[in-house]
DNA sequence: AGCTATTCATAAGT
DNA sequence: TACTTATGAATAGCT
């Protein structure tokens, strides 16, 4: 860009170099704005300059929120690096660095419980709506989903008895049968069309009312898909 | 850049959005890289695309080192704070115990924000939404607080820079009146028709513009009563 | 800090 | 997803 194609290496010429970096220092923070904008992305940009001053972006979910996030990525690593810290006994600062992110993550919890939120800004209220809002319809997928999990096995539970529900039956009837024609060669001309009632009776209640509603959606189960 | 200007507001199309978000996401890295290189700098870049997942850059100095870093920046004052512990010489302890319930925290906010609930049982997520719901409803019933606040403030705003323009138009027209009083002695039958136009100009067009939308709900306000 | 000539990034289309 | 192209943006070199 600008005048002259540009080799990417280190400008050599201090003055060029500082005004360089000042002007794509401030591109970078506009094109960070505008990713997070427009993909609705969250951000955090750090940039030192060689002269070891901090230049920061973040998105409004403010730095501390995305680097909590970051670091829930890279979990593993820290949780090594802790080890060292011990050996070489740089305590003062690991537990400023705690302290400091316990705090935040402190009231982050307290904002997520919807407490401490009277001095918020609306825009801040906005982004801690969204959140919650994401949240919770995943919560409520995922509790559809278990239900929907132990809906299908008891519906598998349920016909496996069926089933043998009816094997039992039929040997029932067999039996019953054969009984029959003892009682009638005995007592000849009994009425039996009682003996044929319990044919469709499961084993217990409990699973015929299960069996009632297979198959069927009840209203507590869809109702975050209504949402 | 590309085919017609862009608004900076999100994306609504989501595939448009996934899009951008992949082209963008590539730029702002590349330019990152750029600057650390051109201008000697180190460049810490994280970026959470809407669905959460991580993208992330970081000079080769590596992203834990220039988080150490920005720590650094921040930390200071806490540091300062501790140093009175270290004396007490009850480190490991003090240590143990923060890091214990910063676990317990960050599993905490790692639930609220819906993340990690794969292994929750279907009574702890049930707890969870319903934690959520009130908080939610906490935070909405503030940001509705909040924003009528600001309507009634602008509605009073309004009331008082539509009275003063009244006053002004009033006292315009008694210039013009006498204005024309004049007119009328010397140059006797001009039309004086156009004299009145200036009548409903306010002060100034900023606080017109203001006027115009009092008592009107902005997109922004009535969001989430359509939600 | 401003100003252009250029190169670059990228939105929309394929 | 990857490539193309028209067009708006960023910015290098000056001042």
């Amino acid at each position: 860009m600008g005048r002259g194609r540009v080799q990417l290496k280190r400008i050599e010429n201090k003055i060029n170099r500082q005004v360089t970096f000042s002007k794509r220092r401030s591109g970078l923070m506009k094109k960070a704005h505008e990713i997070s904008v427009l993909c609705d992305a969250q951000v955090a940009l750090m940039v030192f300059s060689s002269k070891g001053k901090l230049f920061e972006y973040a998105t409004e979910s403010c730095m501390e929120r995305i680097l909590e996030r970051y670091e829930r990525n890279s979990y593993t690593e820290i949780q090594c690096a802790t080890d060292e810290i011990q050996q070489n006994g740089n305590w003062t600062w690991e537990h400023a660095k705690l302290k400091a992110r316990m705090e935040t993550l402190q009231r982050n919890l307290r904002h997520y419980e919807g407490e401490d939120i009277q001095n918020l800004s609306l825009r801040e209220l906005q982004n801690l709506e969204q959140q919650l809002d994401s949240a919770l319809k995943r919560i409520r997928s995922r509790k559809n989903q278990l239900m929907l999990e132990s809906i299908s096995e008891l519906q598998k539970k349920d016909k496996a008895l069926q089933e043998q529900n009816n094997i039992l039956a039929k040997k029932e009837k067999e039996k019953t049968n054969v009984e029959q024609a003892h009682w009638q060669l005995n007592n000849n001309c009994q009425d039996s069309s009682s003996m044929l009632l319990p044919l469709n009776i499961s084993s217990n209640g409990r699973e015929k009312e299960e069996t009632t509603n297979s198959g069927v959606l009840l209203p507590w189960m869809i109702r975050h898909h209504l949402e």
